[in-house]
DNA sequence: ATGAAAGCGCTAACAC
DNA sequence: GTGTTAGCGCTTTCAT
């Protein structure tokens, strides 16, 4: 505890468990036979000197990488301004500390979904999350990457997928539309080209044709500005609307901003549904019906299997829950 | 580019370059002589193999460490779901990115600072990003870390400080709320324990008392709920408060739902400042006026900063621009 | 200015 | 089950 000594390295744990350095490493790292006996010793020493491997030396012996990258598809570096970005790199972030190891964010174009390829090249990158991936970024991902690849989004048979049961969650807001007495909801969906969107559609259009209500379907991308002329296409097109789902809060919100600047009443003219469940959900004024996602759990879900090299399930779905507020 | 060949090393580079090793690597990582030719060869050899060093590599001889932390202070690991640590994260993840290095998340417990010089010791660490520090976290950066760390936040002598000019915004929205007409200005602050809150505080009392106004303070935590209840204890404690500037755009927010839901108007009979210019702030209702806080570019800077270990300033202030909507 | 060689701290063959 | 040894790819003395 005195000043500057030199850091306890895996040699002086070897040394004091009066075991080799292979043995050592064996028993730390957890690969490679060591008898009870080594193994106790072993950790005891290390435990006693406070021993922390050094991530680069490790790296660099089993050319495993020092970081895992989180990319996101996108039309344009913008996207990595994006709240939920932010949300899904920080707790990503935190898994990888505990880890010893760091994450870097890219962009992935969606115009050169090769990119990629390119990136991984990078010998500091030991794993990827890959956000928002579309069919051909998926296609892209390199052999040699397999099983260190995991996407928040659709997955593909090398990549697990990690992602909120759109269709379900979409599935029981319309039908709490549709319960609550409304007929003629109108959807505004993710952007086109962003397949774990679809499901939240195809939701949609399934339950409201169940019930023998109109498809209204305009396109969004997440966005508040998209949300306010969206709802503004929808209310022109279809002006005896009486429900509109976003996907995305920021959307919802916005279309909300806007049938409101109109001197449209919500919820009494025209309900309000939102997708996400963001903090401003709940402050705004009607507060925003909406349902989880827990961008957190699924990040670090995704993070964990990359970093562990777990042969993960083809597709794990997180539960996303109604919240009922006032906005319908 | 045919398939799996081995990434190309220095060595590759050296030998393509017709030089030693030694001096290929004085050249690429630029400290050391070299000739003009010989520089100029390692850089064409370097370009045409496409040759990218291995961080790993380097972190483990020059023993730099391959991530650089943010840490984080606050009463529990809770703030490292904050959405402005997100922006912080994510904005140190990219210009991370581009230096082949990774970002981890740390909670720093108040309760607790010398955990901080706990996780420096961790060898993977080349650079600390300090985000919301006390003095007292401040006091335990060992000397060895010197120069290799920023703070977003108040600094020190050998931590250089990162932020927004709380000052200079406060002051320009309390200006701007008296030129308005307001008279009885409160204020909910940021944590106490939050020393560069400190100085927005300070501007509005100077501003105030220059205006011959009352000081009205009541603490906040920069949360939505506690800006109903602290707005609750304004209105309680000073019925005749005409306007409430919350330090951080959740809580103006929060104060000004609680503010409506008490059947008080707004901008009407209470004006509503916040601090932030978050996403949400121009779709509340009324839309919130508030001061902009580019956390991007302060966390790129400190990123910047720790990554090339340059002597920066002691204090770099970033211009904070009010935005004038509709709540005050 | 340049090159040879010795590490940085760890893992992984390979022999015992 | 355990130890010896040769790297992983880079930087950095130290000669030249």
């Amino acid at each position: 505890m005195v000043g500057e000594s030199r850091r306890t390295t895996l040699a002086d744990v070897a040394r004091h468990a009066d075991v080799s350095l292979a043995t050592a490493s064996r028993v730390l790292s957890g690969r490679g036979p060591a008898s009870d006996a080594a193994r106790r010793r072993v950790h005891e020493a290390a435990a006693e000197l406070g021993y922390v491997p050094d991530p680069a030396a490790r790296a660099l012996a089993t050319r495993g990488g020092t970081r895992v990258a989180v990319v996101v598809g996108g039309h344009s570096a913008h996207v990595l301004n994006d709240p939920y970005v932010g949300r899904v790199v920080a707790a990503t972030a935190e898994v990888a500390a505990a880890r010893e190891v760091g994450v870097s964010l890219h962009w992935l174009p969606l115009h050169d979904p090769a990119e990629l390829g390119r990136l991984v090249e990078h010998r500091g990158i030991g794993g990827v999350v890959l956000v928002n991936p579309t069919t051909t970024a998926l296609a892209v991902v390199p052999q040699a990457m397999r099983g260190r690849v995991a996407a928040i989004g659709i997955g593909s048979r090398d990549v697990p997928s990690f992602d909120v049961d759109n269709g379900a969650g979409a599935a029981r807001v319309v039908e709490h539309l549709l319960a609550s007495g409304r007929r003629r909801v109108a959807m505004i969906t993710g952007p086109p080209w962003l397949p774990c969107t679809h499901r939240a559609a195809a939701a949609y259009r399934r339950v409201v044709g169940e019930a023998g209500s109109p498809v209204r379907l305009v396109p969004g991308d997440f966005t508040a500005a998209r949300g306010g002329t969206a709802s503004a296409e929808v209310m022109a097109r279809w002006p005896d609307t009486d429900a509109v789902f976003a996907l995305g809060d920021l959307t919802a919100l916005g279309a909300l901003a806007a049938l409101r600047r109109a001197g449209v009443d919500v919820p009494g003219d025209v309900a309000v549904a939102g997708f996400d469940d963001i903090d401003f959900a709940a402050l705004s004024r009607p507060a925003l019906t909406t349902t989880t996602n827990p961008v957190e759990d699924i990040a670090a879900g995704a993070a964990t299997a990359v970093l562990d090299r777990r042969r993960a399930d083809p597709s794990t779905a997180y539960p996303s829950t109604l919240v009922l507020r006032e906005s319908s």
